[in-house]
DNA sequence: ATGATTATGATAATGAGTTGCAATTCCCTT
DNA sequence: AAGGGAATTGCAACTCATTATCATAATCAT
């Protein structure tokens, strides 16, 4: 059993709830999806493969993702959330292209580190972050200029 | 003539638009307000103070501002969007405290600096960005421990 | 002042996400 | 292995923030 699996089955343990083919299937295509899925486009999916899923059936799935700790919710302002695998991988934040959509993902333990010191100058103790860098990629950029 | 409705009424004649004499009010308010407020909120606050003015005003003239350049609009995760006065306002990132909901104002050149570094390194060239530190502010930690 | 054009308010529509419910599935107990 | 209480599902109806429609009203260049 994959190690996303096995957390998401403590999880469905610890708070009485069950493990069904659906969820066992809707991690199946999340863990094979690109990393910042909406819950349509993993309808639309699982549709195309033939499943019968219901959309409130992802949605209520990919909520039930966020609260074990497998994935997080993130909103990149096209008023969609985007759900994306947390758990085993490393931290990191986003360059989003305001032309084609890319979304490039980088980490830099300087900002994180300056972060807590913004904190703890404040007297405020971090659950979580979000670093979103909007602008033109380089791709964009090039044909923008031709 | 103050310079927030200076940059107004430039854009507004740049676009063939109208200064109309809700405009003016919402501009009125919104400056004389908590600096994160939401569409709903500033309706209420004008209705209350005797305006009959529509909400769809609001949100066409918070709009406006946006794209005048005198507000930006913000998601603190709470689905509703807020708008923030940045026309003549030095930069800065939030902390939010997940519980009470307060908004802490910080700004960070150093964290600024590197991002720009990032950009560089990504090829990527930055338009805005957004920082949001989510937590526990100072009074919530010390109500939680009695 | 007049007329073309834009703005307004009321209301309907949209779209993402949630909820209620009857039918189904899961899984613990025996 | 079967029974039964509890959780889950799909569907459709609903919410809630925001936007579009449209008839009427206000603005402003001439």
């Amino acid at each position: 059993m994959m190690k996303e699996e096995e957390l998401l089955k403590s999880h469905i343990s610890k708070h009485n709830l069950k493990v069904t083919k659906e969820r066992s299937l809707v991690l199946r295509v999340f863990l094979d999806s690109e990393p910042h899925i909406t819950a349509e486009e993993l309808y639309r999916k699982m549709k195309n493969d033939g499943s019968s899923i219901g959309l409130a059936t992802i949605y209520r799935t990919l909520n039930l993702f966020c609260e074990s700790g497998l994935a997080e919710q993130r909103q990149f302002g096209d008023g969609q959330a985007r759900y994306e695998l947390v758990y085993n991988v490393k931290h990191h934040d986003h360059l989003i292209c305001k032309q084609c959509s890319r979304i490039i993902e980088f980490e830099n333990q300087e900002i994180e580190a300056l972060q807590e010191k913004v904190a703890k100058k404040n007297n405020f103790k971090i659950f979580s972050h979000k670093l979103e860098l909007y602008g033109i990629c380089g791709n964009c950029s090039e044909k923008n200029d031709q």
